[in-house]
DNA sequence: AATGAATGAGGCTTCATTCAT
DNA sequence: AATGAATGAAGCCTCATTCAT
């Protein structure tokens, strides 16, 4: 008896973007994705063809999402750098366990394109921000490439800390901040 | 027709080092470390009770080596930060992958209690080698807290780091050290 | 390539209990169960948890069986010794090696438990029949107790007789009668 | 290091007969045989081809000794029915578990053959001295063939009641005495 | 379009057996 | 003659994927 669900593949990308955040991929099953759905497991493959693509997939709109959110900063004229920071650590540790598989190497060469790009686009945000502030602020600013590294550095912080010291939010932050500031 | 092997402990362990570092704890078969090992499954069995303990003997004897490879800071006179921290980012990048799994959440609570003294160990040696640095030069210093988040810190971003910028060992260390004045 | 195939569970119960009746529990592996019932090993475990609750499930349906088969005795104006141990032999010998395993003391705790109750289904049956016969016939009764061991000892040997001498249903059945009497 | 040990052939034997006593053939393997033993696991196969071998002498060796313990009656001016019964029963459970294995079917063609002929010689030696009982009392003797069926279910029953019925040895051998006059 | 039973490759682990020492 | 490390087939079980309904 077929169920009738509205928006069902963004119900399947939300059900299963907490399951990777929780558990990462492999721990994740194809039938744990649809019981959180609460559809049938064949109905996933209607959606997704299989379960790399439902990974990927997830994290593209995740991205996507980030994109959205953090734009808004630079249409600001002024640039409060502690709540920008402070905004960047709530999101990204909403998707805590997708990103682990990110920063994995082994994924195929395939996806590896894909999560590649996808991460490309997640730093290229928060680098057009940063930018913008030490522009606003007069600072100086790195040359492109270092800031590269200072914003992957960053970013990667704010998974590292809060996953390490989850009671610490506001201490995490702090040191967040004072790394923000080397860029 | 079973082959006597030498020092078929230590293999096993770097190669299942090696492998646990580039796909994580569950992309790694026993097979395939059996095969890498260049051995057969069963033989696996004769040195590690399971892959679990493969898994955290594996880390634990990393963490060993750190220890005593560092150990002779703590007895110079005069620390040269820049060359300490070079030499970490050595021999951290070593070993890079396995602490992909140190950092996870998801390890079951038997064997995360393992990593996390072994994690607490290295940072130790770490934090007392810095705050050493920082006595002999009159530098004022974090309260413990805070250091250890530092410390931490520190050591993450060395894996990151060479994972992420592989071919710039120089401005990577360049940027650690800015990062170790921090503390 | 799935096919739907009717009454599956009843198949593979009765493969399994065909199998563990001639090989044991040990010597049945859940790939010639499977091969047995014509059906993929994995869809063994969309119908059993485990091999364990399938050999446990066997026993208990055929159990559940004979309680059905023998409670019409228990009706009867009168009993006809011979027929009603005739019928038993027959029954129980369609069963055979079951109960190979439920005489063995070295299943774990677990199943233990389970098949002890379900020993006693079968022993309680039949002994409520054979006291019901002594009664009608103004015989002498044993204390509860002996009557259960008599009563153990007449189904074990149906088992055993049939087993060891396969062609001579009449001289076990009657060797059996005489048994019967001593109750 | 090898180790000089006499006799080492009966001493596996020894160990071999206990275990598979308690554990039956499957659940045990050959290396906790050569820990009992105190040797290491390439000895064994010194003494014995492989594991059905052992599992074959470690049985043939309990029937012979069967044949000597019980050969004494066959001597004996009168036969106390009850003592021998008794002596029966406490012998044969010592091997409980070594016998579940011969009773079952699954074992191979070849060995089935050398354990039917063991069987036999068993059977034999307790047909012959109740025969002596019977014609010593002038008591009408069943034929050969009906008191093969009797001995062999008196001899089954012994395992069987022990088994189920461990603290009852005395109710035990009460009814293998009727089973015993029965024939 | 949804269902979920069936599939079977692949993962972890055990253990009888071999053979260099 | 004894040793025990090495071997690899085989066992139990999981899970991504397919497809008849």
């Amino acid at each position: 008896m077929p169920k009738i669900i509205n928006n069902l593949r963004s119900k399947i990308s939300g059900a299963a973007y907490q399951l990777f955040s929780e558990k990462g991929y492999s721990a994740v099953s194809m039938k744990i994705v649809a019981e959180e759905t609460g559809i049938a497991v064949g109905t996933l493959y209607n959606y997704y063809a299989n379960k790399e693509e439902l990974f990927i997939k997830v994290i593209e709109e995740k991205i996507k999402n980030y994109k959205k959110i953090f734009d808004k900063y630079l249409q600001k004229e002024e640039l409060d750098l502690e709540m920008f920071i402070t905004h960047l650590y709530d999101e990204i540790n909403k998707s805590k366990g997708v990103i682990d598989e990110v920063i994995k190497k082994n994924i195929n060469s395939k996806e590896e394109k894909i999560v590649t790009r996808l991460r490309s686009d997640l730093l290229e945000i928060v680098d057009q921000i940063l930018i913008q502030f030490k522009e606003k602020k007069g600072l100086e600013k790195e040359a492109k490439a270092e800031r590269k590294r200072s914003v992957y550095a960053l970013l990667m912080m704010i998974l590292i800390l809060d996953r390490r010291f989850p009671g610490e939010r506001e201490k995490n932050i702090s040191y967040l901040l004072k790394m923000a500031n080397l860029i």
